[in-house]
DNA sequence: CGTTCGCACATCGTATACGAAATATCCAAT
DNA sequence: ATTGGATATTTCGTATACGATGTGCGAACG
């Protein structure tokens, strides 16, 4: 009884507000993998103690975003060449089947295809990587997300903040944002469409697509 | 330089003990999903402060094991039915892949298939059900090991976890060991066999039929 | 007698303090 | 000049203290 009758502001905990700002700061790239995070910094430089700081870090290195060493210090993951694969490997076998699902659950009217496309609008609009980045990711995301599983949802929730560590390694490579955006819109057009197994296909073959593009020509095995 | 000669008998920091007590606990069903995780009394309880208690509090929580909600406490996860399914879903897209990888890639000398073995001589001989789940633990965890994504091993170890919370739920219903210990060897035959596709066959249909025979009016593939 | 207000308790969230481990620095001895 | 080791510094790990927040029970009031 007696809530608050205005939406209570939502005051988010100290913690919570450290883990918000280190997470978009490593997706965003202002914190590239390898940077070390220093306790003591990362405390005055937010304005608070350690211990939101250790906690924050700890939630972050359980999401696989930082990497802790007992009394050596944390820092933003380093992605290596193998570890791309595996998580490039793992959304080429949920990720499509997720969509599937979606489609053949909601059909073609589902809200989520509606911020799908909002978030491809707003992908062409943008000039920054990092901001583009953010949008495909927001487009991605719409499309698993009515999969009707929670946990697969935050399975690739997890891939997808992992492939944004990934993105710092490959942005010097291939930029050819033009080509995904049109396979985008492809899969988009079949998920509007109603056709599940097509937009699966498509899904699978762009991500497969981003990896030759990416990583094709540099692994020998 | 001047590694310690021995092995430095890997002292374990007070979070990790904390933690490995815990989880242990929560996986054989000492602490039953529900149970209310009240930091004071964890800390006192293993002789040691809140903050350890805190820190292994929230990689628990990270892994799905123990849910926290702000200024009201930690609990033991509870498992719906929805959960178990989804659970289960994903290790149906993801376990047999695994498996069927792993054959293809170290054929039939392994030495994961020595521990699969081993595990599953180790479940015949428990007569306690939290050991023989775990040794079944073991056994599946042989079967996906090798299969050479490093981050698959880590979300099927996550989904394993959260399948010992599930069996809290099922034991009631249906103990059907030796049908399960008998679907076990026939994977493994196949398995020492060099025959991908039918270990990974037979292991899709093992779980799903683990999942038809607890929850009757699932949905399968 | 039912409802509501308020206070006391329980528990968490955060800050601060201190000890432990690792790393960097510097000086002496060869 | 180089190497070895002792020391200083940095950084983390843990403990403790304190304020914030939710909860429940009892008393006052209608």
């Amino acid at each position: 009884m007696s809530n608050a009758v205005v939406p209570s502001v939502a005051v988010p905990s100290r913690t919570e507000a450290v883990l918000d700002a280190l997470k978009h700061a490593i997706l965003t790239g202002g914190l590239p993998p390898g940077q070390s995070l220093v306790e003591n910094e990362l405390a005055t430089q937010m304005g608070v103690s350690k211990t939101p700081v250790r906690e924050a870090l700890k939630t972050l290195a359980g999401a696989g975003l930082v990497t802790m060493s007992p009394y050596k210090g944390a820092t933003v993951r380093t992605v290596d060449d193998v570890l791309a694969h595996s998580v490039y490997d793992i959304r080429l076998l949920l990720e499509p089947e997720a969509l599937r699902r979606a489609v053949a659950a909601d059909g073609s009217a589902s809200a989520h295809w509606r911020s799908a496309a909002d978030a491809l609008d707003r992908a062409d609009q943008c000039t920054d990587r990092a901001d583009r980045s953010l949008a495909n990711r927001d487009f991605h995301r719409a499309l698993y997300l009515g999969c009707g599983n929670e946990l697969m949802v935050g399975i690739l929730d997890g891939l997808r903040d992992q492939t944004a560590l990934v993105s710092a390694v490959v942005w010097n490579r291939t930029p050819s944002w033009e080509q995904e955006a049109t396979e985008h819109r492809a899969i988009l057009d079949a998920v509007l469409a109603g056709s599940a197994e097509r937009a699966a296909t498509l899904l699978h073959s762009h991500i497969a697509a981003f990896v030759e593009r990416n990583f094709g020509k540099a692994r020998t095995s």
